[in-house]
DNA sequence: CCCCATTACGTAGCACGTAACAATG
DNA sequence: CATTGTTACGTGCTACGTAATGGGG
């Protein structure tokens, strides 16, 4: 057995039982994953994967299991490599952040920019994606962290935690009927075209919670994944947008009206996760703790350990989140 | 990185960082674990173990934890191993059990019996040692079960359920003057020279607390590790002895008297441990429910998932164990 | 002075790449 | 017929064993 023919299964599982594709993307010749995993099942007397002709068609139960513990090898391997670095020069090495455009552009900008200056020779990476990819890259250990406001919890293996609490405001032009209305109701703004995120981002589910409680079916026209194209139409005079307020910018927006929503939505948490069982880099607990001053090492370290959901709320629960 | 080179580094540490007698044990070369590992520390960046001269005389922090995470890889090649062969041949594999004397002696054999009439293409292979040895054992994962009933509890990672209570029974040579009381005290029995287990032995702590606890202080003449060589003594009429009341055999010990002393001594319990994250075979389960009928598969995995004492408490507070 | 790790060196095995082949949809 | 996995084959690398070297206690 060797190390990578664990990481040739656990590829190929990856990529849809597609060992081309897999070769290519590892830049290595198809032929030799073929092989190699072929010699594999030979030594394990199992096959791993089901084949109908020239095709792999599926993973076998056997198969599922030792892929399974290939992925925990990798990911032990992963570590060492991270340990080895973290002792030999810990201010280098890399950190790949998955996250979504609302973070990325809003309110990773101040935080990364003093990463960058404190860690000079750590190599940063960022993936965009939507909340599901982020938490798929987290989990699979490509990306060390994944942030976002949905989601994470979907994944078992990712450790969660909640970084600061936000909520919307109603962007409008400047010379829109709502301007003079000091605290808007739902039914007010149910009664204008919507502009706002796409369903699974930035806290969406919220939003539609609130107007369903209130019995309303208002008309969404229009849906992006990003404010920054929400408030372009708004601009344009297609509805009125609802976004995160951190997405309001004074001085690049100074032809939208922001209008507080804080009494009709429901707050959104935005969480920070990473693979439970990698190892962390001391820069990468700061990284954390830069982005939410609260998650210091010790509360971190704490979370890994905790195990049920309940553990987790008991440790946060009287810890003052931010608010935005 | 290699997997043997990891293999290696473990081994080594395993063996008190003596490369030469490593590879002896391994059936290798020195040389060749010298080089691997250097290549290995080299490729890493980081020294694993430091050296004085030609002297491995310690382990680097970096190293510890690199040597961790490589016991936890070797671990699961190993779990992947198990998996394949439970999927090619379920029938087919071996157990390794580390016990003590007393449970291979008269608690096993006719487990063992039963077992290899069910499995006969699965290998047994016995480890005897003193408690602290087969947790060992079963800590490294050279033996998949330690059984015994002291020093379990001190292995972190050893999951261990309890699978049978015992007392003792004093054994007395025929004429003995105790052979006429029906049920002694404590007192009476602290006025004659003691012949017992060796300490860290077969409940020998809950004796020593019971004495204590009386304020007596009785004399023990003579300690052995089994109760063969105790009962042999006892013939001799060096004193009498205190043994597990399943070490007495009515047939064997005819000229030996057993006296019950259940009102004497707080029971002890038996516990059967197995390294934590370790893949168990169909038959492993089944060996340990042909132990203790009261730990089937069901219960064994809700055992793994415990964490802390408290839930493994909770786990078998109301399972009622079988008494010898 | 013995024990033990490192260095030197030769070889056998194997991982990997290229090219040809076969099967599937 | 295009896509994809397997077989065939050659080569360069390297793991490993033997032998020689050097440091410590």
């Amino acid at each position: 057995m060797k190390l990578q023919q664990l990481r040739f299964i656990w590829e190929v599982a990856r990529h849809n039982l597609n060992v081309s594709v897999t070769a290519e993307d590892l830049y290595t010749s198809q032929p030799g994953i073929s092989k190699q995993i072929m010699l594999l099942e030979d030594e394990l007397g199992v096959q791993i994967f089901r084949r109908s002709g020239k095709h792999l068609t599926e993973i076998t139960p056997a198969g599922r299991e030792i892929i399974e513990k290939s992925g925990k090898i990798l990911g032990e391997v992963e570590n060492i490599r991270k340990i080895a670095q973290e002792f030999s020069d810990f201010s280098k090495g890399s950190l790949s952040i998955a996250t979504t455009h609302t973070q990325a552009r809003y309110a990773l900008p101040r935080v990364i920019k003093q990463f960058m200056l404190k860690f000079p020779e750590v190599s940063l990476h960022m993936h965009q994606g939507t909340p599901v990819q982020i938490s798929e890259l987290a989990s699979e250990g490509v990306a060390d962290f994944a942030i976002a406001t949905e989601a994470l919890d979907l994944f078992e293996n990712l450790v969660m935690m909640p970084c600061y609490r936000w909520n919307r405001c109603i962007v409008v032009p400047q010379n829109h009927p709502l301007v003079s209305i000091s605290k808007p109701s739902l039914e007010q703004i149910a009664g204008y075209p919507i502009v706002t995120y796409v369903f699974g981002f930035t806290g969406r589910s919220q939003l539609d919670n609130a107007f369903r409680k209130a019995g309303l079916n208002p008309k969404v026209v229009f849906t992006a994944t990003d404010a920054d194209v929400i408030k372009t139409y708004v601009k344009l005079g297609l509805g009125i947008g609802i976004i995160a307020r951190m997405a309001y910018d004074t001085a690049d927006d100074s032809d939208l009206i922001a209008i507080d929503a804080d009494h009709l939505f429901e707050s959104s948490t935005t969480k920070i996760g990473f693979r439970r069982g990698t190892f962390l880099r001391g820069y990468m607990y700061e990284f954390i703790e830069g982005f939410a001053p609260h998650l210091t090492r010790a509360v971190v370290d704490s979370a890994v350990k905790c195990q049920a959901a309940v553990e987790m709320d008991e440790l946060f629960k009287d810890i003052e989140l931010p608010v935005y």
